[in-house]
DNA sequence: CATGAATGAGGCTTCATTCAT
DNA sequence: GATGAATGAAGCCTCATTCAT
């Protein structure tokens, strides 16, 4: 709705992904948000609460792009495309998942948005499920937990870990296994 | 060397692990040690020196491990027990791993331990690679990002995106997959 | 005249009661009155305004509670009749009194309210004279001060100091001095 | 113990005192006494703990007043000198006892308190007991009541509702109604 | 080695009040 | 009359670090 509401999530999430939450204060946030701090409180009742409202709208993102994305195509398709969707976020975009898998691992942080979280992860778990059950009804389960973990996996290794990650390779790897 | 000093780092491994190192105040860490806040002083400079020891402290163990383990065995059984180790490692103790996945992603935690998560990143692909390369000459080096993906992100998947993770059913995946 | 700002008054003058002046925000207040902060600025121009004005109704209460009851009866009757008035009052609305007492003694808002009080102190003065006047035309001064001295220690004894505060005997005893 | 935290309540007493509890700011009296935030912080868990502190040190100095003051005198004289003390304390530290009352009314400040008080309040009545007792030993708690009414009514009406109180008046009354 | 009093910057939050609509 | 977004000062408290003993 209001101008000022968009702008204060827009700079906490900015700030948030490069410095951390613990380490990004709300002053900063007013200051590079162009707002007073009573303003920020107005619509957020605490800093914990704009944390959840920045990971709440971004998971019904992702909801959103699931399910626009998964209609028509078959099933090995499907995989590949998310791969391919997947990747080029991750190249594009390494300061926003690093947000995330941040506030999903520092205690503090994930003990405030346990139960949004679990939420996303369900949701996540359930749309490749539906995917792997179409491919092989029998060990779904197993594979999709196989394949987020791949996925994940590569994420944490090219963000955190490792420098020069040979993340093109990986993908490709990723399209020959699962694109048959 | 002095018993005070092991007793610092071991109770602040601890905080860390459970409240994460921004969360954590030299202080608790004190009260929790019985200790004074000088005497902290005195065996670690800063807050980071002590963070580090601990970082550099848990590298070595990992790297002494490494060698003792793999020395005799064939390489499949070498992987074969690295997994075994791991998985067992994950199960005994969540709380140490949440901590090295929490400061390496951790914006301002990871910038204090940038060289010695290199060093560690970089020990920890030599020794997956010298197993690799005496299975696949050609691709060892795929093989051993996507390993180690896999190991990764199964890690992090159990730690904190999914409850009850069936991590078993993902180690006999592993065993079967790279033991034959 | 606007039941809103009725509705205003009557719970600022509850919630001041139950928490104290400082301890009540104007934004409370609006929540409780289901009311916007612009209404009750267009109202009083300031909290200090607001407090005055429910302290000057209540003065005014007072001075016609007053008036309307003691016209007829002899001097003791009258103040038997005084007693029972306010042992009831002190009984039925603790609150009220215990906001009374606050307001006055606590120094940022005695100095906010003090030529009102000064006002509503002289009032009583003046009419508990009136009654020992023909009592005792010789020390009825004295005996004024102390019968205010008396009702005003027993409320302020019931209402803050003691538990299980045995008011009836006390207003019995009163009853008794005073009525003969 | 230690010189600065003596400093602290000390000054903490005389603000509390002038301005209230909710109108004395931590910051404020770090200036009065010349004394850094941390370091009130390191003496008083909190600004709440502060006050709990004064007013315990307060309790303590009227219990041993008042132990050291009554052994020898038969009730009648102890009872004349309690009023000449309290009437001069009252005159010598009106300050002081404003505040006694202020917390004492405050809901807020009444909470934190709530223990102490009552403890401070038990203490009060038997002692005032004890003495009537050996007065008149049948309606002694009746009588502690009134007389512990009439002191607190009179500094009530003294200290904040009364211009012009006449002090001395009111104690030669009580004088000569109590030392026969 | 060891203590703990002391510092001061900075963090989160609250709040009375204003003003465009 | 009525709304609620917006302000900015001020409040309580935490914390890494220093230093005299």
């Amino acid at each position: 709705m209001s101008n000022k509401r968009k702008e204060v999530m827009r700079v906490a999430t900015h700030l948030f992904s490069e410095f951390g939450f613990e380490n990004t204060s709300m002053a900063k946030i007013c200051v590079e948000a162009e707002v007073s701090k009573g303003l920020v409180y107005h619509h957020f009742i605490s800093k914990t609460a704009l944390l959840r409202a920045i990971f709440n709208e971004t998971t019904q993102r992702m909801i959103e792009m699931n399910e626009t994305s998964g209609v028509i195509a078959n099933p090995k398709e499907q995989l590949v495309n998310l791969i391919k969707q997947l990747f080029n976020q991750l190249r594009n975009d390494k300061l926003f998942f690093q947000l995330n898998l941040n506030i999903m691992i520092q205690p503090s942080t994930k003990n405030i948005l346990k139960d949004l979280i679990q939420e996303r992860a369900t949701h996540l778990l359930r749309s490749v499920n539906a995917i792997f059950k179409a491919i092989d009804n029998e060990n779904y389960e197993l594979l999709s937990y196989v394949f987020i973990a791949e996925v994940d996996g590569i994420a944490l290794d090219y963000l955190t870990v490792f420098e020069n990650y040979p993340l093109d390779k990986l993908e490709n790897h990723l399209i020959e296994k699962y694109g048959k």
